[in-house]
RNA sequence: GCCCGGGUGGUGAAAUGGUAUACACGAGAGACUUAAAAUCUCUUGGGGGAAACUCCGUGCGGGUUCAAGUCCCGCCCCGGGCACCA
């Protein structure tokens, strides 16, 4: 028999696959039930796919054939998310346009999937950086546009000097850019936003970003990052007078019960307050340069020292509504400018940062919540807990609940203040000073100033001309030719918009182009997204928690808020597959040199065992760190499957081995639950069990062996495909079906029935497998084992759990 | 600090409240071989014992239960997310 070559084998069926796109493309007529598995497609970098991609992208390809074996019309697309800024960043580096790297990196990526035998539907590639694309992600832009959820505005912005360019408040988590990882600035400029927050709450038949999470099938951890990120929170806004004068301060809080303990007030460094009171602030050199001092700082610097620091508006005063206490107010940088109202009221014994503040400055700190425990250590810290109030007058007595509806019931009566709700989240940040992303379709004409590209002039190509290298100012501001156009409406010379958008636009409608991914007329037609969508299961990194995820669910929410789809959430199911760390228990990473590449393994091993091997380290979603030698284990396992056809001899000479029938039964019901419960793992060691089995006996039935090659099918595509043919088969494994188990088969007629005494067990006994429970207890109680461990003890109660055991309770 | 996960052999890991450690790696012993590799067989949680057997054992301390790796309470440690959001 010809040893077991992977190479061979591996390259033959690939090519065979190739030829039979039958076996694995989507049919949009076929009446079977659908199945959409998805990944989350790949930026094409020029390091090629790593083994995580290949975690991924194995997982979804076992359940993939798992269905498609099943029955199912099953979608399973890939495609490139081709813009972005390394492509680019690589491209300044070697002046090479970043259209030819990405191309370069695309074709790699496709052979090395093609490698892993992976079942894509390559007729419904996509490119988001194609114009037949990303005519769609302007049409997209024009949408949000048209419907008032995209607009211009000047404010405060992330700035990444290193990436000369602005980015979104998820792409600068902690003050770094995501990209580079250098520090981020904040910046005045003008940036056009899509409105994200309009569907933070349910948005008319539209589910909200937050209410949307209960009916979806995701990890809680996503979830529950969602919601932090979203951040909402309950309170009040709260007016302040200034004494003198007609302006007020208005503060928001979520703790309105302590509001009879507010000793001064504080506005951010940004507030308008301070312009607006200007000549009545006597230290006003002073405020200004603190001010001045807390914009130079970046987020990050304002992260790594969290001493308070600030600055009293001396001849500012400010009133407590409730106790008409007349009060200071301070400016600093403890106070966001961009949360809530931008001032914030000051209650030092129930706030650590108010103490922190109060203790530096030496301002009154007063106890007005008092613990159920009546503990208090105010001395040294905040007590932040809810409580019951004291020193507030006739609101004494009261549990912070009840105290907080009845002071915002009084303040809603007065008309200086109400209930509100804020949160974290703000607007999507979404233009790009950059040249490889999709331009921005707006116009600015002198006569008729912003106006958005006509529908039938999409797409607005990116030229090619431009000179890509980073200034600040957007590359494509330098080409004529690009920039100067007619305005649609009045036809007179105008200007287009040279910023590009962000690319987790392109990423955030993609799943959506499967479905339809040549269609000219719409983005896809109606048929089809009632066909295929939504999706089905979606795999893909946890990194993209509070990015893509977040951003692909708004915009699935604005599609069914206008009615192009009669779905608000995207993925019906979620999973993530772990970081694979390297052998040494670190990230894998270039720098360390420990970074184990695909194509290696394939070349040695073959990708049969790659894939097996990935699947056997452990659970799917589980952090796990490679181990080279392991990999031995899988190789093992499939040349034991490639000799075990020496065992085959024809049936009707083989006398039935109801062990082995039994064994097959279950392990197909195995295989069966654990690949629907993406617990690759365990369906593999099964798989083994198995063999191991079958390895002890000396005959094996052709039709036992079909079974087996079948349930080993999606794990091991290429080597059933190759065995399969050598049983005398003619058309591929891929187009059997699914083994169905024997229920009765795979009954078991005894059990070994567990005998305890006090939880512990003393004796396994072989019995019918539906031994009365009279019958069992007697049994128990003859067993001479358990006897010696009887003497001299008294029975109290015999327990007995049907099928699994007896445990007899017995003391002295 | 807050919010999620998670702690089981030498290692990766199994285990609807019911035999803890399946499967795999590694290690040890043996077979085959001039030898090695490969392959095959056996052993492999710890302690005690010649053996039969027995005691202990799922991060720590309590609890619920006939029975706890699994459920509850309080800690410790590790990983991840958020972080001056009032």
């Amino acid at each position: 028999m010809e040893k077991y070559n992977h190479q061979k084998i591996e390259e033959k069926w690939q090519k065979y696959w190739e030829e039979h796109p039958e076996l694995y493309c989507a049919d949009d007529k076929s009446e079977l039930e659908k199945q959409y598995i998805l990944d989350m497609f790949p930026y094409p970098s020029g390091n090629g796919l790593h083994i995580g991609h290949v975690e991924g992208y194995t997982a979804t390809d076992i359940i993939s054939r798992y269905w498609r074996l099943n029955g199912k019309n099953v979608l399973h697309p890939q495609g490139w998310d081709a813009f972005g800024l390394p492509a680019e960043n690589y491209a300044i580096k070697t002046k090479i346009h970043p259209s030819i790297t990405t191309q370069k990196a695309i074709v790699n990526f496709k052979k090395q999937m093609k490698m892993m035998g992976f079942s894509y539907d390559w007729s419904r590639e996509v490119n988001s950086s194609d114009s037949d694309y990303y005519k769609w992600t302007q049409w997209f832009f024009l949408l949000l546009y048209k419907n008032g959820l995209a607009y211009k505005k000047k404010g405060k912005v992330n700035w990444c000097e290193s990436c000369k360019t602005v980015l979104a408040n998820e792409q600068a988590e902690g003050g770094i850019c995501e990209r580079c990882k250098n520090p981020v600035e904040q910046k005045d400029l003008e940036q056009w936003f899509f409105k994200i927050t309009d569907f933070i709450e349910d948005n008319g038949q539209t589910s909200g970003l937050i209410s949307g999470l209960d009916k979806i099938d995701w990890p809680e951890s996503t979830k529950m990052a969602q919601k932090n990120w979203i951040g909402r929170s309950e309170g009040a806004e709260i007016e302040f007078k200034i004494t003198n004068y007609e302006l007020r301060i208005k503060v928001y809080t979520t703790r309105v019960d302590t509001i009879f303990g507010c000793t001064y007030c504080v506005v951010a460094p940004e507030h308008e307050l301070i312009k607006n009171l200007k000549f009545k602030i006597k230290n006003f050199d002073e405020v200004n340069n603190y001010i001045k001092e807390a914009k130079k700082k970046t987020d990050l610097q304002r992260m790594e020292s969290k001493e308070k620091t600030g600055v009293k508006l001396e001849g500012v005063e400010a009133v407590n509504p409730f106790n008409n206490e007349i009060i200071p107010v301070f400016v600093a940088d403890y106070v966001l400018g961009h949360y809530g109202t931008g001032a914030v009221m000051a209650v030092p014994a129930h706030d650590e940062r108010d103490f922190e503040f109060a203790k530096k400055y030496d301002l009154d700190i007063r106890e007005v919540i008092k613990s159920v425990d009546n503990k208090s250590f105010i001395e040294k810290e905040a007590f932040i807990n809810d409580g019951i109030l004291i020193n507030s007058d006739e609101y004494n007595d009261l549990t912070s609940a009840k105290a907080r509806e009845k002071l915002t019931q009084w303040l809603e009566e007065k008309k200086i203040g109400q209930k509100t709700t804020n949160y974290k989240l703000r607007d999507w940040l979404v233009s790009r000073q950059r040249y490889w992303g999709a331009p921005i379709p707006i116009i600015y004409c002198e006569k008729c100033g912003e106006v958005p590209v006509l529908e039938k002039d999409l797409p607005v190509e990116l030229p090619t001309d431009v000179d890509f290298m980073p200034t600040g100012e957007s590359p494509l501001a330098k080409s004529k030719k690009f920039q100067n156009v007619k305005c649609p409406k009045c036809g007179l010379p105008a200007k287009r918009e040279a910023d590009t958008m962000d690319t987790f636009v392109c990423s955030s409608w993609y799943y959506l182009r499967y479905v339809d991914p040549k269609n000219k007329e719409e983005f896809a037609s109606k048929e089809m997204i009632k066909k295929w969508l939504p999706v089905d299961l979606y795999v893909g990194g946890a990194e993209h928690t509070v990015l893509h995820l977040l951003y692909a669910r708004f915009f699935t929410k604005v599609l069914h808020k206008f009615g192009y789809i009669d779905f608000d959430e995207p993925f019906t199911k979620l999973r993530h597959q772990g970081t694979i760390l390297a052998e040494d228990g670190r990230k894998m990473s270039k720098s360390f040199g420990n970074v184990v590449n695909p194509d290696d393994v394939v070349k040695q091993y073959g990708a049969d065992v790659l894939r097996m091997f990935e699947m056997f380290m452990g659970p799917l979603e589980d952090i796990k760190p490679w181990n080279t030698k392991g990999i031995i284990g899988i190789v093992r396992f499939l040349e034991k499957v490639w000799k075990l056809k020496l065992r085959i001899i024809n049936y009707k000479l083989l006398i039935t081995n109801d062990k082995i029938e039994k064994l097959l039964h279950q392990t197909i019901k195995k295989v069966s639950e654990d690949i629907e419960a993406l617990k690759f793992n365990t369906a593999i060691s099964a798989l083994m069990v198995l063999v191991n089995e079958i390895e002890k006996q000396n005959q094996l039935s052709i039709t036992n062996y079909e079974l087996l090659l079948k349930l080993l099918a999606p794990f091991a595509p290429h080597l059933v495909e190759e065995l399969w043919l050598q049983l005398g088969n003619k058309e591929s494994i891929f187009k059997q079906v699914w083994p169905k188990y024997d229920s009765e088969l795979i009954k078991d007629e005894t059990i070994n029935l567990i005998i305890q005494i006090n939880g512990k067990m003393r004796d396994v006994i072989n019995v019918a497998v539906d031994i009365s429970e009279e019958e069992a207890k007697k049994i128990a109680l003859e067993s001479e084992k358990i006897k010696r461990w009887l003497e001299n003890k008294k029975v109290a109660k015999i327990i007995f759990a049907k099928g699994k055991l007896v445990n007899i309770v017995a003391n002295l």
